[in-house]
DNA sequence: TAGATTGTTAATCGATTAACAATC
DNA sequence: TAGATTGTTAATCGATTAACAATC
């Protein structure tokens, strides 16, 4: 156990365990070892025992680790034991992907909002959800208490887009826009642009 | 310069300058310098200065980098000085948004044959192209001499398909299925799962 | 020239790995 | 008990930063 301050590179590290460790849970298996998670997630033995140890004893000498015990942690230190709510910004073709996208909700989220600025989509509906005017948003994140957002709008909305956000308390950004966003440094930011994954390959070709 | 092997870490960088040298370009600006550059993408100065001179000396003292010449020897060294035919695998929701996706072509991408397993879906059309049936992939594949695919299949798919696409000669993967996927070293995977980027923020809210 | 900024070196900082005592 | 595997330490490896001569 360590009560410092714990490396983002760790942090980053946990939900890859987290979901490999699920999948295991699914299929029966009720214990593992370091060797054996590291073989499903490409990282080496000796890193996942000293991740894991930065949070505490969760494995014993000789038999390794109950899943379900260290799935518990896991979610606990992630605060993914809880369903967060989650707001998205941009409904084109991405935004509808997100909002139907069935793997969210036994990961620990829920979208429950939607908002876009263009007037002919306001009002129209995804699934259950009514397309609401993005002047509003701030108003309906605040009342409610959102602290996740996805942002799937175009590039250049995108630093506005996220200013509302963060006036808005908005803690988490998901930002699908190809652009590196300008936020307070309590404000998390993670980045999706399938362009810049797949110009980070291409160098290997 | 420097002949020896360069870090992932730094070629991982490389694709975040090029987009924001991009939008700088789009802006009319005709120069920059290794300050202004990390301002807008959160990086070092000295950090950006090292990574570039890992490749040439593309600057000048005193003025700092020609953002057009700077750009050229990025694109050529990411080797997206030309387009890229991409295979998808997977015409769900996901899929349906990559393709409709106006991001790729002038990154370096462009996606030309959609596969999908579900007979139903075989013969439709997403826009102007038909979605084949991915028993006919390798061949389709080869022939085509495709090197880079994008995964938006189900979970329990993805390793399947990713062994076939290996199989044909694809070396690069972008995978958006929420599962770890083994491939020969010789072959790269990028990993897009939305739930693991929000779970890597949650645990600082 | 004077000011600005690069490319590079050395120093610092941080992350990973190897090894093993502890112990289930 | 014997075998297996953890948690942790020390050693190694790699990445970042600070500083500055070179030079535009």
């Amino acid at each position: 156990m360590n009560a410092e301050k714990i490396p983002d590179i760790i942090i980053g590290r946990l939900p890859v365990y987290l979901r490999a460790l699920q999948r295991m849970a699914d299929s029966g298996l009720k214990t593992t070892s370091s060797q054996e998670l590291g073989e499903h997630v490409g990282i080496s033995a000796a890193q996942i025992r000293k991740d894991i140890s930065q949070f505490g004893e969760f494995g014993k000498q000789g038999t390794g680790y109950s899943i379900a015990y260290l799935l518990d942690k896991l979610k606990a230190i992630l605060k993914v034991d809880r369903i967060w709510d989650v707001a998205l910004v941009g409904a084109g073709d991405m935004g509808h992907a997100l909002v139907r996208y069935q793997g969210f909700v036994n990961r620990g989220f829920h979208i429950c909002m939607i908002f876009d600025n263009d007037k002919e989509k306001v009002g129209r509906k995804i699934d259950s959800f009514t397309i609401e005017d993005t002047e509003k948003m701030a108003e309906r994140l605040k009342s409610a208490g959102i602290k996740v957002a996805m942002l799937t709008v175009p590039a250049q909305a995108a630093q506005s887009v996220a200013d509302k956000l963060v006036q808005a308390g908005v803690k988490a950004i998901l930002n699908y826009a190809p652009i590196s966003l300008n936020v307070p440094n309590n404000v998390k930011v993670q980045y999706i642009d399938p362009s810049i994954h797949l110009q980070r390959m291409t160098y290997y070709l």
